[in-house]
DNA sequence: TCGTTTTGTCATTCTGCGGTAACAAAATAC
DNA sequence: GTATTTTGTTACCGCAGAATGACAAAACGA
Protein backbone atom coordinates (compact mmCIF):
# COMPACT_ATOMS: atom_id res chain seq x y z
CA UNK A 1 0.00 0.00 0.00
CA UNK A 2 1.34 3.76 -0.47
CA UNK A 3 1.79 4.38 2.96
CA UNK A 4 4.06 7.23 2.15
CA UNK A 5 1.03 8.89 0.06
CA UNK A 6 -1.16 11.36 2.77
CA UNK A 7 -4.29 9.53 3.44
CA UNK A 8 -7.26 11.75 2.48
CA UNK A 9 -10.00 11.24 4.64
CA UNK A 10 -13.73 13.09 4.81
CA UNK A 11 -15.61 13.95 7.98
CA UNK A 12 -19.55 14.12 7.82
CA UNK A 13 -20.43 15.34 10.99
CA UNK A 14 -22.81 18.49 11.93
CA UNK A 15 -21.51 18.47 15.87
CA UNK A 16 -18.38 21.22 15.22
CA UNK A 17 -16.85 20.04 18.80
CA UNK A 18 -16.20 16.61 17.24
CA UNK A 19 -15.31 17.32 13.54
CA UNK A 20 -12.97 19.71 15.42
CA UNK A 21 -11.29 17.26 17.62
CA UNK A 22 -11.43 14.29 14.88
CA UNK A 23 -10.19 16.79 12.15
CA UNK A 24 -7.11 17.42 14.61
CA UNK A 25 -6.36 14.07 15.45
CA UNK A 26 -6.44 12.63 11.82
CA UNK A 27 -3.67 15.62 11.15
CA UNK A 28 -1.47 14.93 13.50
CA UNK A 29 -1.59 11.44 12.70
CA UNK A 30 -0.35 12.29 9.22
CA UNK A 31 -3.59 12.27 7.73
CA UNK A 32 -5.36 15.01 5.23
CA UNK A 33 -8.45 15.78 6.59
CA UNK A 34 -11.72 17.39 5.09
CA UNK A 35 -14.80 18.15 6.54
CA UNK A 36 -18.21 18.42 5.93
CA UNK A 37 -21.56 19.37 8.14
CA UNK A 38 -24.27 17.75 6.19
CA UNK A 39 -24.96 15.15 2.99
CA UNK A 40 -24.94 18.21 0.63
CA UNK A 41 -21.64 19.55 1.62
CA UNK A 42 -20.38 16.34 1.57
CA UNK A 43 -21.39 15.12 -1.68
CA UNK A 44 -19.80 18.65 -2.84
CA UNK A 45 -16.46 17.74 -1.42
CA UNK A 46 -16.35 14.23 -2.79
CA UNK A 47 -17.41 15.53 -5.63
CA UNK A 48 -14.09 17.68 -6.03
CA UNK A 49 -11.91 14.75 -4.44
CA UNK A 50 -13.20 11.21 -3.90
CA UNK A 51 -11.16 10.82 -0.72
CA UNK A 52 -9.20 7.65 0.90
CA UNK A 53 -12.36 6.85 3.58
CA UNK A 54 -15.13 8.50 4.83
CA UNK A 55 -16.26 9.10 8.35
CA UNK A 56 -19.76 9.31 8.36
CA UNK A 57 -22.19 10.49 11.34
CA UNK A 58 -25.22 8.50 12.11
CA UNK A 59 -27.37 11.59 12.37
CA UNK A 60 -27.27 14.18 10.10
CA UNK A 61 -29.90 17.45 8.99
CA UNK A 62 -31.60 16.86 5.90
CA UNK A 63 -30.32 13.70 4.51
CA UNK A 64 -29.28 10.69 7.06
CA UNK A 65 -25.93 9.40 7.09
CA UNK A 66 -27.30 6.02 6.06
CA UNK A 67 -28.91 7.41 2.81
CA UNK A 68 -25.91 9.00 2.09
CA UNK A 69 -24.14 5.88 2.62
CA UNK A 70 -26.09 3.96 0.22
CA UNK A 71 -25.64 7.08 -2.22
CA UNK A 72 -22.43 6.40 -2.23
CA UNK A 73 -22.72 2.49 -2.84
CA UNK A 74 -24.87 2.82 -5.46
CA UNK A 75 -22.29 5.18 -7.65
CA UNK A 76 -19.40 3.77 -9.68
CA UNK A 77 -16.84 6.28 -8.44
CA UNK A 78 -17.47 6.01 -4.92
CA UNK A 79 -18.23 2.09 -4.29
CA UNK A 80 -15.12 1.46 -3.28
CA UNK A 81 -14.52 3.93 -0.41
CA UNK A 82 -14.56 2.19 2.78
CA UNK A 83 -17.27 3.99 5.04
CA UNK A 84 -16.90 3.83 9.04
CA UNK A 85 -19.97 5.18 11.19
CA UNK A 86 -19.99 7.32 13.42
CA UNK A 87 -23.39 5.80 15.59
CA UNK A 88 -24.39 7.39 19.18
CA UNK A 89 -25.81 4.46 21.56
CA UNK A 90 -25.33 1.51 19.37
CA UNK A 91 -28.03 -0.49 19.00
CA UNK A 92 -27.91 -3.55 17.39
CA UNK A 93 -30.73 -2.81 14.98
CA UNK A 94 -28.55 0.04 14.27
CA UNK A 95 -25.69 -1.56 13.89
CA UNK A 96 -27.15 -4.62 11.30
CA UNK A 97 -28.46 -1.41 9.57
CA UNK A 98 -25.47 0.19 9.22
CA UNK A 99 -23.77 -2.87 7.53
CA UNK A 100 -26.22 -3.99 5.26
CA UNK A 101 -25.86 -0.91 3.75
CA UNK A 102 -22.59 -1.23 3.17
CA UNK A 103 -20.64 -0.03 5.71
CA UNK A 104 -17.60 -0.90 6.72
CA UNK A 105 -17.24 -0.17 10.66
CA UNK A 106 -18.80 1.77 12.91
CA UNK A 107 -17.58 3.61 16.02
CA UNK A 108 -19.97 4.26 18.99
CA UNK A 109 -20.00 7.79 20.78
CA UNK A 110 -18.50 8.94 22.97
CA UNK A 111 -15.45 7.60 21.30
CA UNK A 112 -11.00 8.28 21.86
CA UNK A 113 -9.64 9.48 19.07
CA UNK A 114 -7.35 6.35 20.09
CA UNK A 115 -10.02 4.11 19.45
CA UNK A 116 -11.12 5.96 16.07
CA UNK A 117 -7.72 6.04 14.61
CA UNK A 118 -7.13 2.85 15.09
CA UNK A 119 -10.30 1.44 13.14
CA UNK A 120 -9.28 3.65 10.47
CA UNK A 121 -6.44 1.93 10.46
CA UNK A 122 -8.16 -1.73 10.70
CA UNK A 123 -10.27 -0.90 7.51
CA UNK A 124 -7.38 0.54 5.41
CA UNK A 125 -5.01 -2.51 6.20
CA UNK A 126 -8.22 -4.69 5.10
CA UNK A 127 -9.15 -2.75 2.26
CA UNK A 128 -5.89 -2.47 0.72
CA UNK A 129 -6.87 -0.68 -2.37
CA UNK A 130 -4.45 -1.15 -5.43
CA UNK A 131 -1.07 0.49 -6.10
CA UNK A 132 -0.77 3.34 -8.29
CA UNK A 133 -1.42 0.88 -11.68
CA UNK A 134 -4.45 -0.03 -10.27
CA UNK A 135 -3.37 -3.93 -9.72
CA UNK A 136 -3.67 -6.41 -6.30
CA UNK A 137 -2.02 -9.68 -5.74
CA UNK A 138 -3.11 -12.07 -3.40
CA UNK A 139 -3.49 -15.74 -2.90
CA UNK A 140 -1.14 -16.06 -6.36
CA UNK A 141 -4.04 -14.56 -8.24
CA UNK A 142 -3.26 -10.78 -9.56
CA UNK A 143 -6.24 -8.38 -10.77
CA UNK A 144 -5.28 -5.55 -13.16
CA UNK A 145 -7.97 -3.31 -12.77
CA UNK A 146 -6.76 -0.95 -15.29
CA UNK A 147 -6.82 -3.90 -18.30
CA UNK A 148 -9.76 -5.14 -16.56
CA UNK A 149 -8.14 -8.13 -16.18
CA UNK A 150 -7.11 -11.38 -13.60
CA UNK A 151 -4.16 -13.53 -13.93
CA UNK A 152 -3.01 -16.49 -12.27
CA UNK A 153 0.63 -16.32 -12.09
CA UNK A 154 1.07 -15.45 -16.17
CA UNK A 155 -1.80 -17.14 -17.39
CA UNK A 156 -4.83 -14.97 -17.77
CA UNK A 157 -8.06 -16.28 -16.75
CA UNK A 158 -11.56 -16.01 -18.26
CA UNK A 159 -14.02 -14.45 -16.30
CA UNK A 160 -17.43 -12.79 -16.55
CA UNK A 161 -18.01 -9.13 -15.67
CA UNK A 162 -20.23 -9.89 -12.25
CA UNK A 163 -17.47 -12.60 -11.03
CA UNK A 164 -15.11 -10.02 -12.24
CA UNK A 165 -16.25 -7.51 -9.64
CA UNK A 166 -16.76 -9.76 -7.17
CA UNK A 167 -13.32 -11.30 -7.02
CA UNK A 168 -11.80 -7.39 -7.31
CA UNK A 169 -14.09 -7.00 -4.04
CA UNK A 170 -13.57 -9.90 -2.04
CA UNK A 171 -10.15 -9.30 -3.24
CA UNK A 172 -9.42 -5.65 -1.82
CA UNK A 173 -11.65 -6.76 1.42
CA UNK A 174 -9.95 -10.46 1.93
CA UNK A 175 -9.85 -12.08 5.61
CA UNK A 176 -13.30 -10.77 6.71
CA UNK A 177 -16.87 -12.45 6.32
CA UNK A 178 -19.11 -11.01 4.49
CA UNK A 179 -23.36 -11.43 4.33
CA UNK A 180 -25.10 -12.47 1.00
CA UNK A 181 -26.93 -8.60 2.16
CA UNK A 182 -23.68 -6.84 2.35
CA UNK A 183 -22.03 -8.85 -1.09
CA UNK A 184 -24.92 -7.56 -2.94
CA UNK A 185 -24.54 -4.02 -1.55
CA UNK A 186 -20.83 -3.92 -2.54
CA UNK A 187 -20.91 -5.71 -5.73
CA UNK A 188 -23.81 -4.85 -7.11
CA UNK A 189 -24.22 -1.82 -5.50
CA UNK A 190 -27.30 -0.68 -3.29
CA UNK A 191 -30.56 -0.05 -4.30
CA UNK A 192 -30.76 -3.07 -6.51
CA UNK A 193 -33.49 -5.63 -5.21
CA UNK A 194 -31.76 -9.16 -6.80
CA UNK A 195 -32.33 -12.66 -4.26
CA UNK A 196 -29.74 -13.40 -1.80
CA UNK A 197 -29.63 -16.46 -3.38
CA UNK A 198 -28.10 -15.08 -6.69
CA UNK A 199 -24.98 -14.52 -4.65
CA UNK A 200 -24.62 -18.55 -3.98
CA UNK A 201 -24.76 -18.80 -7.99
CA UNK A 202 -22.08 -16.07 -8.52
CA UNK A 203 -19.94 -17.73 -5.77
CA UNK A 204 -20.28 -20.69 -7.65
CA UNK A 205 -19.53 -19.36 -11.00
CA UNK A 206 -16.40 -17.67 -9.09
CA UNK A 207 -15.54 -20.55 -7.33
CA UNK A 208 -15.03 -22.53 -11.34
CA UNK A 209 -13.65 -20.05 -13.22
CA UNK A 210 -11.00 -20.60 -10.35
CA UNK A 211 -11.13 -24.11 -10.34
CA UNK A 212 -8.92 -25.41 -13.36
CA UNK A 213 -5.93 -23.08 -11.26
CA UNK A 214 -6.53 -24.29 -8.29
CA UNK A 215 -7.65 -21.19 -6.37
CA UNK A 216 -11.57 -22.13 -5.34
CA UNK A 217 -10.19 -22.95 -2.00
CA UNK A 218 -9.71 -19.08 -1.59
CA UNK A 219 -13.53 -18.46 -1.60
CA UNK A 220 -14.85 -19.95 1.44
CA UNK A 221 -18.21 -20.73 2.72
CA UNK A 222 -19.10 -19.77 6.68
CA UNK A 223 -21.92 -21.12 7.42
CA UNK A 224 -24.74 -19.28 9.12
CA UNK A 225 -22.31 -15.82 8.25
CA UNK A 226 -21.65 -15.31 4.70
CA UNK A 227 -18.64 -15.60 2.60
CA UNK A 228 -15.27 -15.03 2.73
CA UNK A 229 -11.99 -14.47 0.73
CA UNK A 230 -8.65 -15.68 2.53
CA UNK A 231 -5.65 -17.07 1.87
CA UNK A 232 -5.46 -19.27 4.33
CA UNK A 233 -7.07 -22.51 4.62
CA UNK B 1 -22.39 -5.69 29.00
CA UNK B 2 -24.21 -7.96 31.78
CA UNK B 3 -21.12 -8.66 33.80
CA UNK B 4 -21.74 -9.09 37.21
CA UNK B 5 -18.27 -9.31 37.80
CA UNK B 6 -17.31 -6.64 40.51
CA UNK B 7 -15.13 -4.09 38.69
CA UNK B 8 -12.50 -2.20 40.89
CA UNK B 9 -11.88 1.34 39.98
CA UNK B 10 -9.43 3.90 41.35
CA UNK B 11 -10.08 7.01 41.38
CA UNK B 12 -7.12 9.58 41.82
CA UNK B 13 -8.95 13.09 42.43
CA UNK B 14 -7.76 15.71 44.94
CA UNK B 15 -11.53 17.22 45.48
CA UNK B 16 -13.39 15.47 47.59
CA UNK B 17 -16.55 16.98 46.26
CA UNK B 18 -15.82 14.86 43.11
CA UNK B 19 -14.39 12.37 44.81
CA UNK B 20 -17.55 11.27 46.18
CA UNK B 21 -19.84 11.77 43.45
CA UNK B 22 -17.70 9.76 41.38
CA UNK B 23 -17.54 7.10 44.04
CA UNK B 24 -21.28 7.36 44.79
CA UNK B 25 -21.79 7.21 41.01
CA UNK B 26 -19.62 3.80 40.55
CA UNK B 27 -20.66 2.47 43.53
CA UNK B 28 -24.68 2.84 42.28
CA UNK B 29 -23.54 1.39 38.91
CA UNK B 30 -22.24 -2.29 40.53
CA UNK B 31 -18.61 -1.36 40.99
CA UNK B 32 -16.08 -1.25 43.17
CA UNK B 33 -14.65 2.21 43.83
CA UNK B 34 -11.25 3.10 45.84
CA UNK B 35 -10.00 6.64 45.81
CA UNK B 36 -6.29 8.92 46.55
CA UNK B 37 -6.17 12.41 46.56
CA UNK B 38 -2.45 12.36 44.92
CA UNK B 39 0.17 10.69 43.18
CA UNK B 40 1.64 9.14 46.27
CA UNK B 41 -1.45 7.55 47.63
CA UNK B 42 -2.37 6.42 43.96
CA UNK B 43 0.98 4.42 43.63
CA UNK B 44 0.64 2.88 47.13
CA UNK B 45 -2.88 1.65 46.25
CA UNK B 46 -1.95 0.71 42.71
CA UNK B 47 0.53 -1.59 44.73
CA UNK B 48 -1.78 -3.13 46.96
CA UNK B 49 -3.83 -3.95 44.28
CA UNK B 50 -4.27 -3.30 40.43
CA UNK B 51 -7.51 -1.73 39.12
CA UNK B 52 -8.94 -2.73 36.24
CA UNK B 53 -9.31 0.90 35.70
CA UNK B 54 -7.69 4.34 36.71
CA UNK B 55 -9.83 7.59 37.00
CA UNK B 56 -7.27 10.55 36.74
CA UNK B 57 -7.28 14.09 37.58
CA UNK B 58 -5.20 16.14 35.47
CA UNK B 59 -4.12 18.25 38.12
CA UNK B 60 -2.90 16.93 41.15
CA UNK B 61 -0.99 18.43 44.02
CA UNK B 62 3.06 17.30 43.49
CA UNK B 63 3.55 14.87 40.74
CA UNK B 64 0.55 15.89 37.66
CA UNK B 65 -1.88 13.50 36.63
CA UNK B 66 -0.29 13.30 33.25
CA UNK B 67 3.18 12.10 34.98
CA UNK B 68 1.55 9.56 36.68
CA UNK B 69 0.02 8.21 33.65
CA UNK B 70 3.64 8.31 32.22
CA UNK B 71 4.79 6.04 35.22
CA UNK B 72 2.27 3.71 35.18
CA UNK B 73 2.84 3.14 31.56
CA UNK B 74 6.39 2.35 31.87
CA UNK B 75 5.92 -0.12 34.90
CA UNK B 76 5.20 -3.72 33.44
CA UNK B 77 2.47 -4.74 35.60
CA UNK B 78 0.56 -1.14 34.92
CA UNK B 79 0.87 -0.73 31.20
CA UNK B 80 -2.46 -2.78 30.34
CA UNK B 81 -4.72 -0.43 32.98
CA UNK B 82 -6.81 1.57 30.79
CA UNK B 83 -6.74 5.02 32.58
CA UNK B 84 -9.44 8.09 31.88
CA UNK B 85 -8.32 11.58 32.31
CA UNK B 86 -10.27 14.45 34.33
CA UNK B 87 -10.10 17.62 32.81
CA UNK B 88 -11.01 20.98 33.38
CA UNK B 89 -11.80 22.84 30.46
CA UNK B 90 -10.70 21.08 27.90
CA UNK B 91 -8.33 22.92 26.20
CA UNK B 92 -7.03 21.28 22.69
CA UNK B 93 -3.67 21.38 23.78
CA UNK B 94 -4.35 19.16 27.13
CA UNK B 95 -6.29 16.88 25.30
CA UNK B 96 -3.76 15.60 22.72
CA UNK B 97 -1.39 15.32 25.37
CA UNK B 98 -3.02 13.18 27.37
CA UNK B 99 -3.88 10.85 24.71
CA UNK B 100 0.40 11.27 24.18
CA UNK B 101 0.82 10.02 27.39
CA UNK B 102 -1.53 6.61 26.57
CA UNK B 103 -4.69 7.77 28.01
CA UNK B 104 -7.48 5.98 26.88
CA UNK B 105 -9.97 8.34 27.15
CA UNK B 106 -10.59 11.77 28.74
CA UNK B 107 -13.51 13.25 30.17
CA UNK B 108 -14.18 17.33 30.17
CA UNK B 109 -15.69 18.63 33.66
CA UNK B 110 -17.96 19.57 34.48
CA UNK B 111 -19.07 16.02 33.33
CA UNK B 112 -22.45 14.21 34.18
CA UNK B 113 -22.15 10.40 35.57
CA UNK B 114 -24.03 9.35 33.15
CA UNK B 115 -21.51 10.16 30.73
CA UNK B 116 -18.45 9.21 32.58
CA UNK B 117 -20.01 5.72 33.31
CA UNK B 118 -21.00 5.59 29.14
CA UNK B 119 -16.98 6.36 28.80
CA UNK B 120 -16.03 3.98 31.35
CA UNK B 121 -18.09 1.28 29.80
CA UNK B 122 -16.46 2.11 26.19
CA UNK B 123 -13.05 1.40 27.62
CA UNK B 124 -13.78 -1.13 29.39
CA UNK B 125 -15.43 -3.07 26.67
CA UNK B 126 -12.00 -2.14 24.51
CA UNK B 127 -9.90 -3.83 26.93
CA UNK B 128 -11.42 -6.45 28.39
CA UNK B 129 -13.27 -7.79 25.46
CA UNK B 130 -12.21 -7.00 21.82
CA UNK B 131 -9.89 -4.66 20.46
CA UNK B 132 -10.92 -1.96 18.07
CA UNK B 133 -10.36 -4.41 15.03
CA UNK B 134 -12.44 -7.34 17.07
CA UNK B 135 -10.20 -9.69 17.79
CA UNK B 136 -9.01 -11.52 20.90
CA UNK B 137 -5.96 -12.97 22.11
CA UNK B 138 -6.01 -15.76 25.04
CA UNK B 139 -4.21 -18.97 26.28
CA UNK B 140 -2.40 -19.17 22.81
CA UNK B 141 -5.63 -18.54 20.98
CA UNK B 142 -6.29 -15.97 18.73
CA UNK B 143 -10.42 -15.17 17.74
CA UNK B 144 -10.91 -12.74 14.94
CA UNK B 145 -14.72 -11.92 15.03
CA UNK B 146 -14.30 -9.58 11.10
CA UNK B 147 -13.21 -12.91 9.65
CA UNK B 148 -14.93 -15.17 11.85
CA UNK B 149 -12.42 -17.31 12.38
CA UNK B 150 -10.24 -18.77 15.36
CA UNK B 151 -6.50 -18.86 14.91
CA UNK B 152 -4.18 -21.08 17.15
CA UNK B 153 -0.68 -19.43 16.75
CA UNK B 154 -0.91 -19.18 12.77
CA UNK B 155 -3.12 -22.55 12.18
CA UNK B 156 -6.57 -22.01 11.56
CA UNK B 157 -8.77 -23.70 13.61
CA UNK B 158 -11.72 -25.20 11.64
CA UNK B 159 -14.85 -24.41 14.00
CA UNK B 160 -18.64 -24.73 13.77
CA UNK B 161 -21.15 -21.65 14.47
CA UNK B 162 -22.04 -22.66 18.28
CA UNK B 163 -18.36 -23.92 19.28
CA UNK B 164 -17.26 -20.56 17.41
CA UNK B 165 -20.09 -18.50 19.44
CA UNK B 166 -19.30 -20.45 22.81
CA UNK B 167 -15.50 -19.96 22.44
CA UNK B 168 -15.66 -16.08 21.66
CA UNK B 169 -18.52 -15.82 24.70
CA UNK B 170 -15.74 -17.71 27.21
CA UNK B 171 -12.29 -15.91 25.43
CA UNK B 172 -14.20 -12.55 26.43
CA UNK B 173 -15.55 -13.82 29.88
CA UNK B 174 -12.51 -16.07 31.10
CA UNK B 175 -11.68 -17.34 34.10
CA UNK B 176 -15.33 -17.05 35.73
CA UNK B 177 -17.91 -19.81 36.07
CA UNK B 178 -21.13 -19.76 34.22
CA UNK B 179 -23.90 -22.06 35.22
CA UNK B 180 -25.29 -24.22 31.64
CA UNK B 181 -28.19 -21.81 31.99
CA UNK B 182 -26.14 -18.51 31.92
CA UNK B 183 -24.22 -20.07 28.57
CA UNK B 184 -27.49 -21.08 27.24
CA UNK B 185 -28.40 -17.36 27.51
CA UNK B 186 -25.20 -15.66 26.55
CA UNK B 187 -24.26 -18.33 23.64
CA UNK B 188 -27.41 -19.05 22.24
CA UNK B 189 -29.60 -16.37 23.15
CA UNK B 190 -32.49 -15.71 25.62
CA UNK B 191 -35.76 -17.12 25.43
CA UNK B 192 -34.65 -19.88 23.74
CA UNK B 193 -35.91 -23.36 24.79
CA UNK B 194 -32.68 -25.95 24.71
CA UNK B 195 -32.21 -28.50 27.04
CA UNK B 196 -29.40 -27.89 29.73
CA UNK B 197 -27.08 -31.12 28.71
CA UNK B 198 -26.76 -29.86 25.10
CA UNK B 199 -24.63 -27.19 26.70
CA UNK B 200 -22.66 -30.69 27.94
CA UNK B 201 -22.38 -31.94 24.45
CA UNK B 202 -21.34 -28.56 22.97
CA UNK B 203 -18.40 -28.00 25.11
CA UNK B 204 -17.01 -31.44 24.02
CA UNK B 205 -17.39 -30.31 20.76
CA UNK B 206 -15.48 -27.52 21.86
CA UNK B 207 -12.49 -29.84 23.42
CA UNK B 208 -12.41 -31.99 20.74
CA UNK B 209 -12.02 -29.05 18.40
CA UNK B 210 -8.89 -27.26 20.16
CA UNK B 211 -7.60 -31.13 21.26
CA UNK B 212 -5.52 -31.09 17.92
CA UNK B 213 -3.80 -27.46 19.40
CA UNK B 214 -3.73 -29.02 23.19
CA UNK B 215 -5.74 -26.59 23.83
CA UNK B 216 -8.34 -28.24 25.52
CA UNK B 217 -7.88 -27.93 28.87
CA UNK B 218 -8.59 -24.17 28.76
CA UNK B 219 -12.07 -25.67 28.65
CA UNK B 220 -12.83 -26.51 32.63
CA UNK B 221 -15.56 -28.42 34.11
CA UNK B 222 -16.66 -26.85 37.72
CA UNK B 223 -18.81 -30.05 39.18
CA UNK B 224 -21.89 -28.66 40.58
CA UNK B 225 -21.87 -25.04 39.04
CA UNK B 226 -20.69 -25.17 35.34
CA UNK B 227 -17.87 -24.41 32.54
CA UNK B 228 -15.12 -22.07 32.88
CA UNK B 229 -12.67 -20.84 30.58
CA UNK B 230 -9.05 -20.40 32.12
CA UNK B 231 -5.25 -20.07 31.40
CA UNK B 232 -4.53 -21.40 34.35
CA UNK B 233 -5.01 -25.29 35.22
C1' DT C 1 -30.82 -9.74 -37.33
C1' DC C 2 -29.10 -13.87 -35.26
C1' DG C 3 -26.04 -16.17 -32.23
C1' DT C 4 -23.52 -15.87 -28.01
C1' DT C 5 -22.76 -14.63 -23.45
C1' DT C 6 -24.37 -13.30 -19.20
C1' DT C 7 -27.48 -13.10 -15.49
C1' DG C 8 -31.21 -13.90 -12.26
C1' DT C 9 -34.33 -17.33 -10.43
C1' DC C 10 -36.07 -21.68 -9.29
C1' DA C 11 -36.14 -26.65 -8.04
C1' DT C 12 -33.58 -30.21 -6.39
C1' DT C 13 -30.02 -32.46 -4.05
C1' DC C 14 -26.76 -32.56 -0.62
C1' DT C 15 -24.28 -31.68 3.48
C1' DG C 16 -23.18 -30.15 7.99
C1' DC C 17 -24.91 -28.79 12.11
C1' DG C 18 -27.81 -28.75 16.18
C1' DG C 19 -30.58 -31.10 19.45
C1' DT C 20 -31.81 -35.15 22.00
C1' DA C 21 -31.70 -39.63 24.03
C1' DA C 22 -29.16 -43.28 25.87
C1' DC C 23 -25.49 -45.20 28.04
C1' DA C 24 -20.78 -45.08 30.30
C1' DA C 25 -17.90 -43.05 33.60
C1' DA C 26 -16.77 -40.36 37.31
C1' DA C 27 -17.61 -37.86 41.43
C1' DT C 28 -20.10 -37.33 45.51
C1' DA C 29 -23.09 -38.70 49.21
C1' DC C 30 -24.71 -42.08 52.41
C1' DG D 1 -18.71 -50.46 50.54
C1' DT D 2 -23.02 -49.13 47.75
C1' DA D 3 -26.32 -45.73 46.01
C1' DT D 4 -27.10 -41.54 43.79
C1' DT D 5 -26.10 -37.65 41.35
C1' DT D 6 -23.51 -35.32 37.95
C1' DT D 7 -20.87 -35.23 33.83
C1' DG D 8 -18.72 -37.35 29.52
C1' DT D 9 -19.34 -39.52 25.26
C1' DT D 10 -21.43 -41.47 21.35
C1' DA D 11 -24.99 -42.27 17.98
C1' DC D 12 -28.76 -40.83 15.57
C1' DC D 13 -32.31 -38.00 13.35
C1' DG D 14 -34.25 -33.89 11.45
C1' DC D 15 -33.61 -29.83 9.25
C1' DA D 16 -31.93 -25.38 7.72
C1' DG D 17 -28.74 -23.65 4.81
C1' DA D 18 -25.67 -24.29 0.95
C1' DA D 19 -24.35 -26.31 -3.52
C1' DT D 20 -25.66 -27.42 -7.95
C1' DG D 21 -27.80 -27.70 -12.45
C1' DA D 22 -31.24 -26.19 -15.54
C1' DC D 23 -33.74 -22.63 -17.75
C1' DA D 24 -35.42 -18.38 -19.63
C1' DA D 25 -34.84 -13.60 -20.14
C1' DA D 26 -31.90 -10.03 -21.11
C1' DA D 27 -27.78 -7.92 -22.77
C1' DC D 28 -24.37 -7.85 -26.00
C1' DG D 29 -21.65 -8.34 -30.29
C1' DA D 30 -20.98 -9.39 -34.92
Amino acid sequence: MGDSVQKHILIVEDETAIRDMVAFALRKAGMEAMHAADARAAQAAIGERIPDLILLDWMLPGMSGIDLARRLRKDELTREVPIIMLTARGEETDRVGGLDAGVDDYVVKPFSTRELLARIRAVMRRTHGEDAEGVVELGGLRIDSAAHRVFCGEQPVHIGPTEYRLLHFFMTHAERVYTRSQLLDHVWGGGVYVEERTVDVHIRRLRKTLEPFTRDALVQTVRGAGYRFSTRV
